[in-house]
This record gives structure tokens, sequence and C-alpha cells, in this order.
DNA sequence: ATTTTATATATGTATTTAACATATATAGAC
DNA sequence: GTCTATATATGTTAAATACATATATAAAAT
């Protein structure tokens, strides 16, 4: 059983791939407040990224990343019932970096937003061609 | 000589790459008006996806897929100077792929945009609590 | 005349990320 | 005792970007 989409076969596309902002997203969950890994996975697709379940591999795989680089922090977390969770924090650096991701995500928007509008004027002209 | 940003090194960054949005770029720039590759490497950074250069590896080979999927068809040019071109057009599948692209930006910008706002609704939390 | 430069297309390879799949373990519910 | 939910972790493939290089035409410069 596959999380998210699976590839249609032949259908033009090229770019089968989103983007899915783990790295930012993650940094964002934890700065409102410390998770853990089974946390981030539910809490992953309401910020848009994902349609369907987060992909676990990505987002422990991504945890340890931030971890390497001091963005986070985690400690065992053996209250409550069910097995042992790691609890992960933001650290000050990991904040830092995010204000810097905005910043680039800001760029990003500004550049679709822009061929979005390009798109629509390209469109229109189409349209009234065809009068 | 490599073309835009060079790989930083450590710098607690996961994502170092930039979506580029080649294939609805081409087929953009395409039905405004039937152009070679090497015009549309000149063309595409104008889109904002590429700070420096467009890569020529990224453009002919995307071509060369779009022309795969009938999504553009091509004849070779041979007036003017220099080597002969390959003069690229978008087919009418080719515009109706573009059109549904367009709808795929639409939701990835919606997606940013609805990021950056919690963000900044984050970041001034931090600063209330801050006095 | 031959070297250089601009134009033009093409292919090779590595890196990075997403996508998909599976493994392992705890503890409560049935 | 088996099943299910919770929880973390790793393996593998595929896709797109990033970087590098190869090849060829023709005009301009020396």
């Amino acid at each position: 059983m596959g999380r998210g989409k699976q590839y249609q076969g032949i259908c033009g596309c090229f770019n089968q791939r989103q983007q899915r902002h783990v790295e930012p997203s993650i940094l964002f969950l934890l700065w409102q407040r410390p998770r853990h890994g089974y946390e981030l996975m539910a809490d992953l697709p309401e910020l848009g990224f994902f349609q369907g379940n987060a992909d676990p591999g990505a987002v422990y795989r991504m945890l340890r990343h931030l971890e390497q680089f001091e963005l986070v922090t985690s400690a065992w977390d053996t209250t409550g019932s069910g097995p042992a969770k790691r609890l992960y924090t933001v650290t000050d650096a990991g904040k830092e970096q995010l204000q810097q991701w905005q910043q680039s995500l800001i760029e990003q928007r500004d550049a679709l937003e822009h061929f979005i509008n390009s798109m629509n004027s390209l469109f229109l002209t189409e349209k009234d061609s065809e009068i």
C-alpha cells in the first residue's frame, strides 16, 4: 500500500514530483510546540504540501538531519501509553534557519504568482483571437 | 565554470534545489511564439525560475521529451546565420497540458501563500512574548 | 589562412529529493 | 494470545536538478 499519488504511466508530464517543503514544515511545527515524529507525520498534511499521509521516511530522516545540524534537539519521552517517543524541540539556530527559509519561499511564491498571471494573459489572448 | 548556485557545503539546509518548472516554462514560451532551443535558454531566466543562465541540458532534454509526447513539434530552420536550428512549436495537446499545469501551479502558490502567512503569525507571536 | 568567438544542439554523470516499500518494537484492546 | 494502534527506522527506486563536456556551423578578427 503506497502513500500519496502513484505514477500514472504515460502522461506527458515531466515533473511528477511535488515539492514537499519537509524541512521548513517541520521547523515550523516544532516552533509552535515540541512534537515527536509520529505527531509530525499526522500534522504535516495540514500545511497543504502533502495531500494524503506524510511519508515516515521523509519525516524521520529529516529529523535526524536537522538534529545533526543542531537545528533541533531531541529527548526520549516515556510518559503516556505506547512505545517511547522522541520529543523534538527547535533550537535558536533552527528558528533562524526557518526565517531564512521563509524569504526563499516568498521568492518562490512571487515567481509563481508572476508566471500564473503571465499564463492568464496568454490564455486570454488565445480566446480573443477565436472571436 | 558552473551555472547557478554551487553547493555551499555544511549549511543546515536540506533542500538546496529550486524547482525550475522547465516543462511549463517551455510550453508557455512556445505558446507565445515558436522558438528554438538556444532562444529558450536565453528567455527562460526572464520567467524568474532561473537566476543565471538556464541549463542547456535541461532545455534540450525537455524539448525531446515534449516532442516524444507530442506536446511540441519541431522542424529544422536553415534560414539566418549560424548553424541550423530546430524550431519548436507547441501543439494543441501541449496547450491543453499547460492549462492543466497552471492549475497545479496555482495550488502550489496557494499552499505557499498560506504557509508564509502562518509563519508570519508565528514570528509575530515570538516578538510579542519578548516584550 | 587560421584562430577566435558566437551560435546551436547534444550527451554524460553526480547529487538530491521524492516516492514507494518494508522492518521492528511497545502496549493496550479484544 | 492475536489484533490493532502507536512509534521509529531503514532500504530501494525513480525523477529532476546541477554541473560538465562534446560537437559542429559560420561569421568576425588577427
